[in-house]
DNA sequence: CTGAAAGCGCTTACAG
DNA sequence: CTGAAAGCGCTTACAG
């Protein structure tokens, strides 16, 4: 911070007339200051309107009580969700989140960590799907590992390969597939699926389990069924669109999340779809404002703030055995009024 | 953070046998280092993988490249969004956001910017609108005002009494009015407003705008249409429950903020109201998933990604005259489908 | 261009 | 219970 100088521990206790270690240890609550002394600091400190310096005291050896949280967008309510789990567990053990948006770049992403690791952050949380990407992976690990073997935590949600981190994972692919056996028996036989980019793990995992779920029921799903798209809003807007104009003949689409469901509703209506009469549309995550579209969205719902709060209760509650350690989440198919049986 | 030692900047200057003061200055990029111990700095410190760290850094003079950002919940699409364009500036200034939420906890608020100044942060944004209660006005003035004099700077997105700080306003009060203006336009006489808690300045102004505006026209907005309901989707969902109990004979209804619409859309559906046809209803902000309602809703647009951008680029811009700066953002009203002229 | 040394603001053994 | 002093890991005048 550029400026005027701060009001230090010395200022207090030259004001209180203690010295220096006295001054730190009232501070600290150091049941060993006598209660005159202390009631001096308290009040030296009191009017200087004196803050500590985060910094010095964790140079001198006090834990650092920041934890970084990186993500894809924090404006995405399915990060929203799960970094608000994160923030509740993170404002009631006094921590301090550093939050990042990543904004999909993965350069960006090893960036903050190397940032979070100069900080000395205590624990770094990575939300979201990993890229499917060697030497990007390779990169990350060059930052996480020499992190971790300074004592530095380290939590993920969602799969990532090639990091020995304690991790909370969805079961993407179970969930996607009891989605897949949902919509088969509400009659459905003619598939297409609205999807995110192929280098992002979560997306590759709801279309297999899908996809193996009907073909346990001998529906294929070609890949001309499966639109890709942008993994937003936008991209599912697209991609419906998209998809109209192929005449794919599908009487149930799935997008890959709800995000991307709410812009294919959005375009599905304004090509005269009707939603579920024309065309069923299901997604995934049960962001909280999918209850409110019309139709209300169908999807597989993950309890978003627990996943939040898992993660920073693994990165908390260290545990220095070997093996990293893995919290599953199971997703669960709620059917809502966008999905019904196809016409004839 | 616990555990087993880092690298330091003495362990890459032993190994690339140099000094401390060379190895500090070629990881630095000053321009005094010659080529061949450069060289030999930069591949010490990449083969033991070193991480500056950053308090030691702050400590002996470097400017602290964070920011806090203080909200209500990074959840709400409202301080997502803002926070989107915080971030977006943030990253391209190589700066690190600290986020906070306060769960609108006054309290809470109080001791973020605490631990903020505590951090050294070079800039605090608080973003959201002020309590009504002096006693807390003091308090934040309190921890505000030494980290301003000792250097920090600090924008506001929403007003903040009391508070000597550079701001970005946006105009409430008119855009309410201008709203009220649209909605008697179409034909409405009779009117409710479903508002959040009073003691936020925000709700306070928009209640006033749209009321005045009304008055104007020669239309009371009695007390009892004014519905009182927590500043979420469910308060709004609540409150327009509460509003058709009162059987109030408003034909149109205004949330005041677009969050509260999207719960009293669905409150009003569930009671077999009909949006536009029995009842109009409009909000605030347009936040993006307004657009994908059925029917879309009306509302004050907001170019919230542009707020956040502002109140970063004002605290990254600090200019050392006397008066606070204020950017005023104007809201402009659009007109969707989930208002229409009274049926008669 | 390079290095030895002081100093940033704390905490914490170590004495007393 | 209290204090003098070392040390945390850097940066930056100050010499050379």
């Amino acid at each position: 911070m550029a400026g005027r100088s701060h009001v230090t521990l010395e200022d207090v206790a030259r004001t209180a007339q203690v010295s220096l270690a006295t001054a730190s240890r009232a501070l600290n609550g150091a049941a060993s200051v006598g209660q005159e002394l202390r009631a001096r600091v308290l009040a030296a400190a009191e009017e200087l309107a004196y803050a500590p310096n985060v910094h010095a005291r964790v140079l001198a050896g006090s834990a650092q009580p920041t934890v970084g949280v990186i993500c894809h967008d924090v404006s995405d309510p399915y990060f929203a969700t799960i970094a608000r789990g994160v923030m509740r567990v993170a404002g009631q053990n006094d921590l301090l989140v550093m939050l990042a948006s990543t904004f999909r770049d993965p350069a960006k992403e090893i960036a903050y960590v190397s940032m979070l690791r100069a900080q000395r952050a205590s624990a770094i949380l990575l939300i979201g799907s990993a890229f499917e990407d060697r030497a990007w992976e390779r990169a990350l690990a060059a930052e996480i590992e020499p992190y971790q073997r300074a004592g530095g935590q380290v939590a993920v949600v969602s799969r990532h390969r090639g990091l020995r981190v304690d991790s909370v994972q969805p079961d993407n692919r179970a969930g996607a597939a009891a989605l897949g056996r949902a919509l088969l028996a509400l009659g459905h036989r003619r598939f297409a699926v609205l999807a995110g980019p192929r280098d992002l793990t979560t997306v590759v995992d709801r279309i297999d389990g899908f996809r193996d779920a009907l073909a346990d029921a001998g529906v294929a799903l070609a890949e001309a069924d499966v639109v890709e798209a942008g993994f937003t809003r936008d991209g599912g807007h697209e991609a419906m669109r998209e998809l109209l104009a192929r005449k794919s003949g599908a009487t149930c689409v799935f997008a890959v999340t709800d995000v991307m469901a709410i812009g294919a509703m959005t375009a599905a209506r304004s090509a005269g779809v009707r939603v579920p009469d024309d065309m069923s549309l299901a997604g995934f995550d049960d962001i909280s404002v999918v209850r409110d579209l019309t139709p209300a969205l169908t999807t597989v719902s993950l309890p978003l703030e627990e996943l939040g709060e898992h993660a920073m209760n693994l990165a908390i509650r260290a545990d220095r055995g070997k093996r990293s350690r893995v919290v599953r989440v199971n997703g669960e198919v709620v059917l809502r009024a966008s999905t019904a049986a196809p016409r004839h």
